[in-house]
DNA sequence: TTCGTTGCAAACATTTTGCAGTTTC
DNA sequence: GAAACTGCAAAATGTTTGCAACGAA
């Protein structure tokens, strides 16, 4: 249970990449992205240290996108826009209005809630264009 | 493009699974279900009709839990409950507050909102129950 | 008879894992 | 030197698909 954390310059790598970016990449665009700098970064790592991340409350996942899971640096709940063409994933900055739920379906269902997320779905200005053109 | 839809005792007894339930199947889920009363079913089937029936709007999907997508035949919008221990996804009875949000999304981000989900996370009754006693 | 639907199994894609070598402390 | 970290490749898992047989209209 008890493990000492140790430094590791790929884990780094790719927390930068998560916190750098507002695109919500998967596993396999951060590999893509980090491998010209690392070349000897293998695909199991970005995997094993996106899991680590996420148990430590670093990073979040926006959820699986046309199969794969996508990834958020910024912890901090906010909403997001997910295109259904392209499979984009825009931040949403709007006001936190789940928050004042959380007690009434803790209140409804007997659960206890430690969080929440609000998700819009439709096209995004790009497929929007292409389909009306 | 045209294609019409014949009618099927299977895609009949999976739909009919997805309404007379509140527990957000996976396809597996609902294939074990009904393997009983059907022993030639297959697995393929079910993944095809869930797919046919997303197409026509007839169920949603609540996200991927565990590493299997669930269903919900409720396609009306509603929030959900998921979890984070055993996974169970549960509907939560409180007013849409996201569909008000909708406007100011596709305002801000350029975007066309068809569709909004809310999700809160936690951990269910039993497994709080379990996790303190 | 037509063609939508299915079972079966193979194919596919993503993610996880075992192990031996490497790096951090 | 101990133990965390990694590359590599194999394994595991969930989902999709090709094809021949089946079934509804």
């Amino acid at each position: 249970m008890n493990t000492t954390q140790r430094y590791s310059r790929k884990r780094e790598a790719i927390l930068l990449a998560l916190r750098g970016t507002t695109e919500h990449p998967s596993a396999e665009t951060i590999y893509t992205w980090l491998k010209p700098a690392h070349p000897d970064l293998s695909l199991g790592t970005v995997y094993r240290n996106l899991s680590f991340f996420m148990e430590n409350g670093d990073i979040i996942s926006v959820g699986t996108v046309d199969g794969q899971e996508r990834y958020d640096g910024n912890a901090a709940p906010h909403a997001h826009f997910i295109c259904k063409n392209c499979g984009r994933v825009i931040d949403v900055d709007i006001p936190d209005i789940l928050e004042a739920r959380d007690k009434s379906v803790e209140d409804s269902a007997g659960v206890s809630v430690t969080g929440h997320a609000a998700t819009f779905t439709g096209l995004c200005a790009d497929c929007r264009q292409r389909e009306t053109q």
